[in-house]
RNA sequence: GCCGGAGUGGCGAAAUGGUAUACGCAAUAGACUCAAAAUCUAUCGAUCGCAAGGUCAUGUGGGUUCAAGUCCCACCUCCGGCACCA
């Protein structure tokens, strides 16, 4: 055996070695022309923080360099890229606190991020570095934002923003905690402001059913799409009437239809649904506090004053603030005015409340206590009516026994599926059963109970009064008017209270709601003419019959696009009084950000540019004549929103990217970033795209083609690290004490990609444990070909499936470990064959690229270990091998048995009761039944 | 409240329905050393047993199956996201 002998393993000198033959060599330089097939991976760039590189920013940059260098070892040409996302607010704050220049700040920032990226020895393409800060690239930001604003899609608009009443400037929601300022701690309140907007929403649909063209990972589609919140229904119109009389004894009051028309009517107002299939059982209406009709109806409002108050009071809220208060419903009666039901001609309340929100749909609801969660809840604390109008569909007869002995229904042969702790058993009746079923209970309920069983027909009710008194029912689309009878006489549940409708009382049970107050589809009851019917199959006549119209809505809005702060691009917009907004012509971008010593909010509410005089005042790109600069700037969204495109064509002077280049890279192969950014930065930056696609600048509808997610790095006390906790992690302590590849390797072992995890110190040893063991491998290496041994071929060989299998899962934690069995054999072995652990380091390379280079070139190789080529797996044709068969009996494990591969299942059936311990636990019993799972186990039933 | 994800040793965790706890950390004992560190060897879910071995364990309760961490039903807890989205 030829022995090399070795230095120690010395990661500092072997880390800054090979990353100054990289980068000098260019080897993970993109090709724009190349014969090979290209791939184009990404990570959200960075935003430069003062606080330097993260952990979490090594863990999720490993894991697209892995691929990366992965798919240039099996014949990409790859394209992994880095920039800044360097606007924002924290070093505007910054630069307000210390009075250095954003610009200056930026720049130190991202000095020290390139440092330490370099460090880790990622194969980005330098060459293309971006920065959205740099005049060059925003230039592009702006003319895309002109080319938005001249097909139409961007738009100023009246939104509130935060305001701090002590401070006098606008805050970021981020700045606003709990109604109070973050920095002065003072009150916030909202205020009015003019605002840039970008209709977003036009491409609701677009953004919608493309996601069925990507392939996002299942919950980051299910995100997007939730968030674009597509559904389908109808606008359907309810008449209003001034109130007629109340009557507070005469709860059916308001449910009875009124004959007499003399009140005067108003505009109607107009609700969207997408269960208009429920709409018989609206019993009331809800409008959102700030719905514009209520001005209208002013006058006819006799609690104004009430409502005025509510609606002050909605506004100060948050919308995430009136989500987190919790189950506590509150609104107001508008007093004076009732609304008709369009379907039953029945008079019903109106309510403001807060759980209504004026941006979705039209601002109002009808109200489905009987089916829909929070409209029950409101019913329930108002004490309004809940009118079930729609059964489950069962398709076996099924029953809520109460009352009745268990034995004795047992007696009759039903099964009894469920008990619960409060007493009622869940039956199935067999229908040929069910008369049988229905005298047992008559017989044998006690009294003051009920029950219930739904057939195929409908629903059987039987009801035992206080005395042995028996009344039936049977509800179904024909019989359905019973159960307003019923519902007025059945009161003796609780002699005290009220007589009331029986699905009240229904409602208040729990596992009869579950019949009746549901959310599902089913058959349609107490719906006149449709009762009967499928309420899936008759939506569509039912918006006809109440004269609805069918629309499609989207929870998305458009998106605010202006902030009233000085670190981001200027919205290159100039205001003319005689010609109104006029775009800055494109020759004249970039308007650049100028130079001023404050950069502080203005107390009007303007963003610190508008103090800028000479700055501000222009002359119109149109008349010529004095007009003003537009003042707000873009939010960070703007730059990030397009990032992925410049880094094709990083340069360019004359265009955002040239069109031959866009159409050699797009789209991007696969994109992972944080599961923070799946909904508001993807979509955005999807819109911009298909936005660019629509105008023929891009080739491709969809940006991205693929995208994963990774999970949070944590601190080791399992908060998020921040220095005001002092539980930062700093990798550049790591890189120099253990190296970067150690750092890489713990990063990517540490527990599951998608995960988020917590930071353990402790662990880092084993890592570079690994690697040290890795080192000395190479003083064993052998050139003897015959020197190979089947067992570690055969494990070399399921290390290369294993490895590259995971690295294409995003399942690092357990290639790794694979590497690491691997290595703990080598280790034991005498001598290593050449050729296997070569094979080892190319698969070990993505990872911890500086280590495997370096023991490459001892081996004696002369081009790079990250231009060789990625090993592939051989199917194992061996029959021969033995295997570990287990032997079960009765499921336990009894025995094992090395045998050859592929042995019968008669030959393993016989040695295996010939063995001692199976024929111990055997004994005399009579075997039922062997179970043989191929080179794998056997299972004797006895 | 809604949506998504997860509950397995002291810890991070692994497991196409088929030997639960791989791999790593920590811990304990031993070797080497004057000593320590490093390294190496061994042990390492609980419990009963001198041992062979048995029994019980994957959040809880049911179910399907020859076989369940994995599939189904109900529930509990934790984490993440949110715009109570009709």
């Amino acid at each position: 055996m030829k022995q090399t002998k070795i230095n120690n393993y010395d990661h500092k000198k072997i880390e800054a070695k090979w990353q100054k033959k990289w980068e000098k060599s260019g080897i993970y330089k993109a090709l724009d022309k190349s014969k090979k097939s290209k791939f184009y991976s990404l990570i959200e760039f960075p935003y430069p923080s003062g606080d330097g590189l993260h952990v979490g920013h090594i863990r999720s940059n490993t894991a697209m360099d892995i691929i990366s260098r992965k798919r240039r070892m099996e014949g990409f040409n790859v394209l992994y890229p880095i920039g800044w996302d360097a606007f924002g607010l924290p070093t505007e704050n910054y630069a307000i606190k210390t009075g250095i220049h954003p610009i200056k700040i930026t720049k130190k920032n991202t000095d020290i991020f390139r440092k330490q990226l370099k460090s880790c020895g990622f194969s980005f393409d330098w060459y293309r570095e971006v920065n959205t800060t740099d005049p060059g690239y925003y230039k592009w930001t702006q003319w895309i934002f002109l080319q938005l604003l001249k097909n139409g899609l961007a738009y100023k608009k009246k939104m509130p923003i935060n305001w701090c009443l002590s401070c006098k400037i606008g805050l970021a929601n981020e700045e606003v905690i709990d109604n109070h300022c973050e920095r002065c701690g003072g009150e916030t309140d909202k205020r009015e402001k003019e605002q840039w907007m970008l209709s977003i929403t036009k491409y609701a649909d677009k953004l919608d059913k493309d996601l069925d063209l990507v392939d996002y990972l299942p919950n980051i589609k299910l995100q997007q799409r939730n968030w674009i919140g597509r559904s389908e229904g109808a606008e359907i119109n309810f008449r209003l009437v001034a109130e007629r009389f109340t009557r507070s004894s005469d709860l059916l009051a308001e449910a009875r239809p009124d004959t007499r028309k003399s009140f005067s009517d108003y505009p109607p107002v107009t609700v969207f649904t997408t269960r208009a299939d429920t709409i018989f059982g609206a019993t009331y209406l809800v409008l959102a506090p700030d719905h514009p009709t209520l001005l209208d109806l002013r006058d006819k409002i006799k609690n104004w004053d009430e409502v005025v108050a509510y609606a002050t009071e909605t506004k100060k809220r948050s919308e995430l603030e009136r989500t987190v208060e919790g189950k506590e419903k509150t609104g107001i009666e508008l007093k004076g005015i009732k609304a008709i039901n369009p379907a039953n001609q029945k008079e019903i309340p109106i309510f403001i409340a807060d759980y209504v929100l004026f941006h979705y749909g039209t601002g109002a609801i009808m109200a489905v206590p009987a089916h829909d969660k929070r409209d029950k809840d409101f019913a329930e604390k108002f004490n309004l009516p809940i009118i079930p109008v729609i059964l489950k569909e069962s398709k076996k007869s099924m029953s809520y026994v109460m009352g009745v002995d268990e034995a004795a229904i047992e007696s009759i042969g039903v099964e009894i599926l469920r008990k619960t702790d409060d007493g009622y058993f869940e039956v199935e009746i067999p229908y040929d059963q069910l008369d049988k079923y229905k005298e047992l209970i008559r017989k044998n309920m006690e009294p003051h109970f009920w029950n219930e069983f739904s057939t195929r027909d409908g629903f059987y009710f039987i009801f035992k009064h206080k005395d042995g008194r028996i009344e039936e029912m049977f509800l179904n689309e024909k019989t359905n008017d019973l159960i307003d009878r019923y519902g007025a006489t059945f009161n003796d549940k609780e002699p005290g209270k009220e007589p009331g409708n029986v699905y009240s009382w229904i409602a208040e049970n729990s596992f009869y709601s579950k019949l009746l107050i549901h959310s599902d589809q089913g058959v349609l009851i107490n719906s006149g003419k449709f009762n009967g019917k499928l309420s899936s199959d008759v939506v569509n006549e039912i918006v006809q019959f109440v004269g609805g119209q069918k629309k499609t809505k989207y929870k998305l809005r458009d998106w605010v696009f202006s902030r009233q702060r000085y670190w981001g691009e200027p919205i290159p917009v100039v205001s003319c009084a005689i010609c109104g907004l006029v775009p800055v012509p494109e020759k004249d971008l970039p308007v650049k950000l100028p130079n001023v010593k404050n950069y502080k909010p203005t107390d009007t509410g303007e963003s610190p540019l508008a103090m800028i005089e000479n700055w501000v005042k222009v002359r119109c790109p149109k008349c010529k004549g004095w007009a003003k600069r537009e003042t707000d700037t873009m939010p960070n969204w703007a730059g990030s929103s397009w990032y992925y495109l410049r880094y094709i064509d990083a340069k360019n002077k004359k265009v955002f990217a040239d069109k031959n280049k866009l159409k050699t890279w797009l789209p991007v192969d696969w994109y992972n970033g944080g599961m923070e950014h799946v909904t508001l930065h993807l979509l955005y930056s999807r819109f911009w795209h298909k936005f660019l696609f629509d105008q023929k600048l891009v080739p491709t509808k969809e940006p991205y083609k693929k995208r994963t997610a990774h999970g949070f790095v944590l601190a080791p006390d399992g908060q998020k690290m921040s220095k005001s906790k002092g539980n930062v992690i700093n990798p550049d302590s790591i890189v120099k004490l253990l190296g970067a590849d150690t750092l890489r390797v713990y990063e990517m072992f540490m527990g599951p990609f998608a995960d988020a995890i917590s930071w353990n110190t402790d662990s880092v040893a084993g890592s570079r444990r690994f690697i040290e063991r890795v080192w000395r491998c190479i003083e064993k290496i052998s050139d003897d070909k015959n020197n190979k041994n089947d067992e570690l071929d055969r494990l070399v060989n399921n290390t290369v499936k294993k490895v590259s299998d995971d690295y294409e899962g995003m399942k690092f934690n357990t290639a790794v470990s694979a590497m690491m069995i691997l290595v703990n054999e080598f280790d034991k072995a005498v001598s290593i064959p050449k050729s296997y652990f070569e094979t080892f380091l190319i698969l070990l390379a993505p990872l911890a690229p500086h280590v495997t280079e370096e023991l490459w070139e001892r081996l004696g190789n002369k081009k790079s270990i990250h231009l060789s080529a990625w090993p592939k797996y051989k199917l194992e044709h061996k029959n021969n091998s033995k295997i570990k068969i287990v032997i079960q009996v009765n499921s336990k494990v009894r025995d094992t048995m090395e045998l050859t591969m592929n042995i019968s299942d008669d030959k393993l059936k016989s040695l295996a009761l010939q063995r001692e311990n199976v024929r111990k636990w055997v004994g005399s019993s009579k075997i039922k039944k062997i179970f043989v799972v191929k080179n794998r186990l056997i299972n004797i039933v006895i």
